[in-house]
DNA sequence: TGTACATCAGTGAACGCGCGTTCACTGATGTAC
DNA sequence: TGTACATCAGTGAACGCGCGTTCACTGATGTAC
């Protein structure tokens, strides 16, 4: 490595990164604004009074935890969209990349579904803004593809967000079929339905979108 | 009226009207799972105590406030759906059914978006089986229409979902452009563009419907 | 209509508890020379 | 390499406050005769 942190900043993030750990696991039964400092950090084993040495408030730490759960996503979804080479292959890929997110990361994906419309406002917010870049780069990959060919810009983006709602919408059945499983109970016909139907609406949507020129 | 309601208990009818709607005044800015029952009792003017009389605890209030919020729409939801010449028709009705109720109801509507993801079981559980239950309304008027002949009912209520899931969204849009309006500010070429964007994604969706079986 | 008793919506005091925030502190880590 | 001083992540005591819940109560309303 070129430059290694210091030992104090090193200890320091993985406080930080234990308090959001800690919060985020505390949030699957409560909303953020329920969410007490002194819960988070007895969860964590440290007093109370080194939360503020790192965020403000819960409610500061509730948006770092929108740029953990929703940053990394972004090359992903960019990468889904593009590299498909028909519209059902794309679909496939979209709703598989849902199933494997919501499966690898519950708790992150149960916070934004929950704090999307929560009462926390500048999470709200800090939601808001990436989903709406979401959108941006649907529509920018969209835009790429000779389908688009005719498409006011506009148009595309009522598009892309038909297609991220869409998304979370099937992220959070799935999410729900995961309700009550501790790690055991995969419930496979369930998800299988799940797949079905998001594809089938995904297919929808697809064919709205050929005739939309007609 | 064949059947006055006593005094004592009309006057509890009213104590607890009083209770709801001091709660979804305070549900504004905050999610239920931080509601306490002594905000609500205090905003009412009553005992804490008092509380108890009517609900076992807040999450209970919620769930009343979902039948409160929901109950009502089923009528309004059907009479829109079924009472269309056209599809445009059917579309400009049901997005002017949303913009009116959202304008009227603003609380009830952030309410059930807010509690639909929330932390609290018993609300989210009592919000899906409403929205379920639209859903297999909108299947039922559906199925009345020439153009539902040979489709499965699986695929119409997959289809009614869609069309649900995306008047919520078109909801909590028009909500966020009431967002730091007090009575005043109606922002009329946000609301536009809300309507806009609403009514293509609909129509888009109503193309797929057409070609469905292509 | 009047009386005697039952019901029960709302009261008010009391409880133990966890909350967010303040403050002066400690001691390991970092830096200048 | 060693020394002297600065930095700062985490501590622990203390504060005032609002919380949910319990309990015995009051007094207006309801009911039986």
């Amino acid at each position: 490595m070129s430059h290694t942190l210091g030992i104090r900043q090193a200890q320091k993030q993985k406080t930080r990164q234990s308090l959001l750990d800690a919060a985020l696991g505390l949030l699957e039964e409560q909303s953020l604004s329920s969410l007490g400092l002194r819960e988070v950090t007895r969860a964590v084993g440290v007093a109370p009074t080194a939360f503020y040495r790192h965020f403000r408030s819960t409610a500061d730490l509730g948006v770092a935890l929108v740029e953990e759960a929703l940053g990394s996503l972004h090359p992903m979804i960019r990468d889904t969209v593009t590299s498909a080479e028909s519209s059902d292959e794309r679909i496939r890929r979209a709703v598989e990349l849902i199933e494997r997110h919501v499966t690898t990361h519950p708790a992150h994906v149960r916070f934004i579904a929950r704090e999307r419309h929560g009462g926390v406002q500048p999470v709200r917010e800090a939601i808001r803004a990436q989903l709406g870049r979401f959108a941006e780069e649907v529509r920018d990959e969209l835009a790429k593809d000779p389908e688009a060919a005719g498409w006011s810009d506009d148009d595309l983006l009522m598009l892309s967000h038909l297609y991220v709602d869409q998304m979370l919408i099937t992220a959070s059945l799935f999410l729900e079929s995961l309700e009550g499983t501790e790690g055991e109970e995969p419930a496979p016909e369930e998800r299988e339905r799940i797949v079905r139907r998001a594809t089938r609406q995904m297919r929808l949507i697809s064919l709205g979108r050929h005739h939309w020129l007609d």
